[in-house]
DNA sequence: TAATGCGGGAAGC
DNA sequence: GCTTCCCGCATTA
């Protein structure tokens, strides 16, 4: 938005502040959810947004009681790092996710570092004045509103869908290994040559915790880590996962889709009860332990992958460009449509992937399958301080899934018929 | 088991 | 009075 050819309206939805006593109504264009909002931004969500109902972040927020019940605020935990700041293979180096539950984040400190067994600690963060950052969410009216105060002064810790992982593969690391020795024997799943992702490096990044790129958590996610244009308000909702597009006025910012992972609730009473501020519309369609669905959407060629139905299992994929370059030939196997170097810039896909239908269900399956199959647009690599030493390293692709219910085998019929419709991938990926 | 949200209460300014 | 933090509880996945 041009901040010099503003209406009254547009800078009543600029102004606002999460404590005023009315919040702008008027708004035009809702923002698309931020995986990780940073410094002092302001969003304004759709109430359809299911990651903006779940208050959700990547860094790691806890509840912080600020006895005001019409606004939420949560205020960041910092990263668990290594006490010796060891560094693993290719210098990465462990940023863990704190947990939120207090016991929980004490029971991880008495932990070692997955790399060198040595202490953990945690970084708190102080971006905030010294004291941690924090985000406020408001309910009002069709809108959720978003506020964050500080700006993060440490490393972004894995996100919570890469954390869950790691514990899911600690937990039942032989169906990991099971799916992927699988996945080592699909002759449709192929990395590109010289980006053979080591099931070790994967295991080690998901179980040990170590920091993944954007690029790992988005597609942990079932998405990139990107932005994505403000949709229009009435078009926004169910638009979940959709890639996403880069803030052109803010090349550090991300404004991330809804989280594809997110499962389609029938309801969240708390949420929708939440003092008359949401008006929720929260009509899943795609239930969470919806198997039949899942695979027939797999059958289409779409991809339920962020669901956490999904099968339980880690897709060894290549470096994940976040482009669609001309020359993909869609008849590929989509791993190798994988260009090997990642943009130089932000692609805007604004427009890419608009909700015409108002229909969560296909939005969701549209977008994901374009997560899936073709390289999701514009990410900025630069956004993930952690990214760059890595270009040049295979990107992991993992399937998060909370059960390990999932018939793998099915699973890889439908990948390995999928991606070879042409048909199918030029009607569902709108960028050609 | 952990995430999440709510709320009581203490402490510091 | 405001803010932050700690704690316990309930709900959910």
């Amino acid at each position: 938005m041009e901040p010099g050819n503003l209406g009254a309206e547009d800078k009543e939805t600029l102004s606002w502040d999460i404590n005023d006593m009315k919040l702008p109504q008027n708004v035009k264009k809702t923002d698309w959810f931020q995986e990780w909002p940073d410094a002092y931004e302001k969003h304004i969500y759709s109430s359809e947004d299911r990651s903006a109902q779940r208050h959700l972040s990547s860094w790691a927020m806890r509840n912080t009681n600020n006895h005001n019940s019409r606004i939420l605020k949560k205020s960041c935990l910092g990263v668990v790092v290594c006490s010796r700041d060891c560094s693993a293979a290719e210098g990465r180096k462990v940023y863990l996710r704190p947990a939120i539950c207090d016991k929980a984040r004490q029971k991880q400190q008495r932990k070692r570092c997955p790399n060198c067994d040595g202490p953990l600690k945690l970084i708190p963060c102080r971006g905030h004045g010294g004291f941690p950052v924090t985000n406020f969410w408001r309910h009002d009216g069709r809108f959720i509103f978003f506020q964050s105060k500080g700006e993060h002064d440490h490393p972004k810790p894995e996100t919570k869908l890469e954390a869950e992982a790691r514990r899911a593969v600690k937990k039942t690391p032989t169906a990991s290994s099971s799916a992927y020795s699988k996945l080592k024997q699909s002759p449709q799943i192929k990395p590109l040559p010289g980006e053979t992702p080591s099931w070790e490096s994967l295991t080690w990044s998901l179980q040990e915790g170590v920091q993944l790129p954007d690029s790992y958590s988005a597609h942990l996610l079932g998405h990139a880590p990107q932005q994505k244009a403000p949709d229009d308000g009435a078009s926004f909702s169910g638009s979940y996962g959709l890639g996403g597009i880069a803030d052109p006025a803010d090349p550090t910012s991300t404004v991330d889709p809804p989280q594809l992972h997110e499962k389609c609730r029938l309801s969240d009473s708390r949420v929708s009860s939440s003092e008359d501020l949401l008006q929720p519309s929260v009509s899943g369609v795609f239930g969470y332990s919806d198997l039949q669905t899942w695979n027939k959407n797999m059958a289409l060629g779409r991809n339920a992958l962020n669901d956490s139905g999904g099968p339980n299992y880690f897709l060894p994929l290549t470096s994940w460009p976040y482009d669609c370059p001309p020359s993909q030939n869609p008849s590929e196997p989509f791993f190798q449509q994988i260009p090997l170097e990642p943009p130089a810039a932000k692609m805007s896909c604004h427009s890419l992937w608009p909700n015409q239908e108002g229909d969560l269900y296909e939005e969701k399956v549209r977008v994901d399958f374009n997560n899936y199959c073709s390289p999701p647009t514009c990410y900025s690599p630069q956004e993930d301080p952690f990214l760059l030493p890595y270009t040049s390293q295979p990107h992991q692709y993992s399937l998060p899934s909370k059960s390990n219910k999932w018939d793998f085998d099915e699973e890889m019929r439908y990948l390995g018929l999928d991606h070879c419709n042409n048909e199918m991938l030029l009607n569902l990926c709108p960028l050609r």
